[in-house]
DNA sequence: AACTGTTGCAACCGCAACTAT
DNA sequence: TATAGTTGCGGTTGCAACAGT
């Protein structure tokens, strides 16, 4: 595909714009080689007629391993609005806490999608209606979720002898015990979500053997939490001993400093 | 089919912070 | 310590693809 604004001014001068099969491939064997710093240095010694800065931005959100290309899930949708929500524009901040997802990816969902969500109420509307707004779409994302991960019973199921969880994505979690007769009131409610699922069981990976890697993704999980699990739930006790209503967290599942 | 407007996203730009000398 | 070079970040731009007329 050629970019019709891509600048090839000259000989000495640097290229700019989309970035060719053979240039990837290049700046790929060439990362190999030389490890992701100097930039300027690389892209020098690559021949690659492009700034260090441009090499690094190449790598960073596109060559770079174990980067996430496809749709951000609805886990991830609500991590960005609360993320963005606590910390505002820190794209890179919040990019470190979705592993497989770059800055600029989720800047750009952020502007054209969650925005557009907020924005369509926030005209003429008072701020507290935007943040109901804001508290809608993550209300209908966990529907969505519960929906969509109704295979997950078994999952549901494992987690009843808890009781059910209403975790909140950065802070400290609490354990619901009071559901209703029903059992609907807790229909959301996961011992971890299965987007936490996949992150325990890419930190056991990280660990583990060849042997280990080489277990189907189910597997992987229910090793991942059978692993995790124990030690993960000495960390919580329950915060009304008589009732046992209410279970809270010594610590967090991920660092938020 | 041709045109126009909109959307999504890769890449660029400018600046601040960091590092090496 | 001062300076130059490098890296990291957030905002912005511009193009391809798509949708609507």
């Amino acid at each position: 595909m050629e970019y019709q604004a891509e600048a090839m001014q000259g000989e000495d001068q640097l290229r700019k714009g989309m970035w060719l099969e053979e240039e990837d491939e290049r700046l790929v064997s060439y990362v190999k080689l030389m490890g992701e710093k100097r930039w300027d240095a690389l892209a020098k010694a690559s021949g690659l007629r492009r700034s260090g800065k441009s090499c690094r931005l190449r790598w960073l959100n596109y060559l770079r391993p174990n980067l996430k290309h496809g749709q951000i899930s609805v886990e991830e949708e609500n991590i960005i609005l609360q993320l963005q929500e606590r910390w505002g524009n820190k794209w890179s901040k919040i990019a470190r806490r979705l592993p497989g997802r770059t800055d600029n990816e989720i800047k750009n969902y952020w502007r054209t999608h969650l925005r557009k969500k907020l924005t369509q109420v926030q005209e003429g509307n008072s701020k507290y209606e935007l943040e109901k707004a804001k508290e809608d779409i993550l209300f209908k994302n966990k529907i969505d979720e519960s929906v969509s991960t109704s295979d997950d019973k078994k999952w549901n199921g494992e987690t009843d002898q808890y009781g059910s969880a209403d975790q909140d994505l950065w802070g400290s979690s609490s354990w619901d015990n009071s559901s209703d007769a029903s059992g609907v009131s807790a229909d959301f409610a996961l011992t971890s979500s299965p987007y936490e699922n996949r992150l325990i069981s890419d930190w056991i990976s990280e660990f583990s053997n060849e042997q280990t890697r080489e277990m189907n993704y189910y597997d992987e999980c229910n090793s991942a939490v059978f692993q995790s699990e124990s030690s993960y739930l000495e960390n919580w006790t329950p915060d009304d001993h008589d009732q046992c209503d209410t279970w809270s967290c010594s610590v967090f599942l991920w660092d938020m400093n």
